[in-house]
DNA sequence: TCATATTGAAAAACCGATTTGTCAGAGTAG
DNA sequence: CTACTCTGACAAATCGGTTTTTCAATATGA
């Protein structure tokens, strides 16, 4: 019952041997004749066609990569993560995967997939072994131990998914000082004039421009600056930072000074924080407006619905692949400065049951 | 600006010619000596070692795989569904590809996706061309057209995930007849004698198998055959079968000879069931208990949280990666039948809110 | 001192394909 | 009848590695 079976299969030798002719004619009849001086007489190609056939031969995939320096398959690489695709990230992983799975199948490419051990980045062989034609990088964080390995190895084309990182064949990014403006905007025009934004400290790209971009918006907007208020999230006993609890609500949500409207870094914390609201009494929309960020499916579910920033993370990681497959690079509008190309996604807003004119001046 | 960049990276030669050595020396050192016959003094192999640190070499996966007949990567194949991770079978999907993606990474391999594109699954190159180790194919329908071309393929390790593959290594499946088992007694526990089952017919074997399996499960219960129903849903408008509507619902609860209980093939059909039995007054579990198939973490968030069978899809993806690392198939309890090798995993009951005792006899 | 081991490393074979180079024999032009 | 082109196919080189074989130079033993 436990025979060991070994898989030795048909090569195109076994096919030229039984055929009678040479592996260079098996190779060309296979491929379609596709070598101008390989010229072939019709029956020798039936014949060879016949006896590939009947032994089942199917090109080792292998030798035909390395022959051709071609995989035709795309890395998708990035940090593993216990159950990543369950995790509170996995939405966005689940939408990056289902997006690169599209685009490659698209285009009859096949996507590997390689996730690098956090405690030994530097063993991760695969990144850039020649296994795939081209790599996505996902998301690194700003302090990431793998991008000095990533800078140092690029002599392979790398396109870097939510990140920065000079001499990248491209850096796909959503641009987040116009989602925070779309953000801000709406809620100024709601008449929202005393905003906060809530965010954890997640050494992410993606937060340390919100974070920015949110007082940039709020200024351009013509909001008086001393009425911005940014808060960070303190890690709860699990380590967990996308929640917000009273010791950061209450001081927060002062009944005087307390802002009407909430930007969250993303949408947990900000269902985190309209559950908090609630608890001291403020019902959103009605006395707080909140708008999350990723507006991930689960948007839908809260209560209420929320109104959300979306990347367009289809889009980003199918344009990911198309540079890696056309290596066509330069595109209308990138910036191009100090070797660091990249190329930005406008987001748009989801506009939800979670935002509101602002409220009456009961509470003032 | 589009400037062509060529990406000839630094190869084994270069390394040895660098270092005055034959690439055969260098090839030992860098892999750790480990031929007996070849010998390196100490300060050659420094040498090699440091040549080969400045030069930035690495060595071509490709080639390596190629000779040491060893991919280190696995296959995961299935049909491509536009979105796959995002539609109905998503959770499925996500599960799966997670679990595999933790066992690979967990023994250092790589995770290779092809996704077959359902119009020409014989073009479809990948399945068994050698670019992995082996292969995991996904749930193949029972008129699956890949099937006979896996069937005859089988030259190379493939573990069929969900199905029933003769000539296979193996075929790891859920036991629906144990599972369907679990949700009948359950059902019975609680005093429900009338059982209907509410699957579609959508060519799975998990569906044709639980459809058997519930009405076995009823027999062994000691349930009156005539008590037993099944019904089986028709497509929507969008071509959709995990709806349930009234034109099922409304004969099937008449008031008189209608079920206390409902089994369905799936989480989605379930909630569809309480949905509907909630608009012709009934509401669950008070009138009318409800079991799904799959255990979704959307469970949770149904009206009521919703019990459902479980299969242990983590261990059982985690076990088709073990069986292709380790090719070591014989396991204990397997039934190989016919050259069919199949392991069955027992499914689990999450019992939620959705199940009650039988409700009085108002309605009869 | 001479035969025999041992050491260190180059050279060659190989993995399974593709592609280029070469060449005998048939066909055609002068 | 010779010179040249065309046809069809084999042989060899290549891709970038690993593994085996061979071998000169030195060391050891009788």
């Amino acid at each position: 019952m436990s025979e060991v079976r070994t898989h030795k299969r048909t090569t195109i030798k076994d096919v030229a041997l039984a055929a009678g002719s040479s592996r260079g004619v098996v190779s060309s009849v296979l491929n379609g004749n596709r070598h101008v001086n390989t010229r072939v007489r019709p029956e020798t190609e039936e014949r060879i066609r016949q006896t590939a056939r009947s032994l089942g031969y199917r090109p080792n995939a292998i030798a035909q990569s390395l022959q051709r320096r071609k995989t035709h398959s795309i890395l998708f690489a990035s940090y593993f993560v216990s159950s990543l695709l369950n995790t509170h990230s996995g939405s966005f992983y689940i939408e990056a995967l289902d997006g690169a799975l599209s685009a490659t199948t698209r285009r009859g490419y096949d996507l590997m997939i390689h996730l690098v051990q956090y405690d030994d980045p530097e063993k991760a062989a695969v990144l850039g072994d020649g296994r795939a034609d081209g790599c996505i990088w996902i998301a690194p964080d700003v302090d990431d131990p793998v991008v000095p390995r990533l800078r140092r190895e690029l002599d392979w084309p790398l396109v870097v998914f939510g990140g920065r990182i000079a001499g990248a064949t491209a850096n796909i990014i959503a641009d987040n000082f116009q989602g925070m403006e779309l953000a801000v905007e709406h809620l100024y025009e709601l008449g929202h004039r005393r905003l906060a934004f809530v965010s954890q400290n997640n050494l992410s790209y993606e937060c340390a421009e919100r974070w920015g971009a949110f007082s940039r918006a709020c200024v351009r907007c013509g909001l008086d600056a001393r009425q911005i208020i940014a808060v960070l999230t303190e890690p709860d006993a699990n380590g967990r930072r996308d929640f917000v609890g009273e010791s950061i609500m209450t001081p927060l949500m002062d009944p005087v000074t307390r802002p009407t409207g909430i930007i969250t870094f993303n949408d947990s914390l900000a269902s985190s924080v309209m559950q908090c609201a609630r608890q001291i009494g403020l019902e959103t929309p009605r006395d707080l407006s909140v708008i999350g960020f990723d507006s991930t499916p689960l948007c839908e579910s809260y209560t209420p619905p929320l109104t959300s920033v979306r990347q367009p993370l289809g889009a980003m990681i199918a344009r990911c692949v198309e540079i890696l497959i056309d290596e066509n690079v330069s595109a209308a509008g990138d910036e191009a400065v100090d070797d660091l190309r990249i190329e930005m996604f406008p987001c748009h807003l989801d506009v939800r049951a979670s935002t509101a004119t602002v409220p009456g001046k009961t509470l003032l």
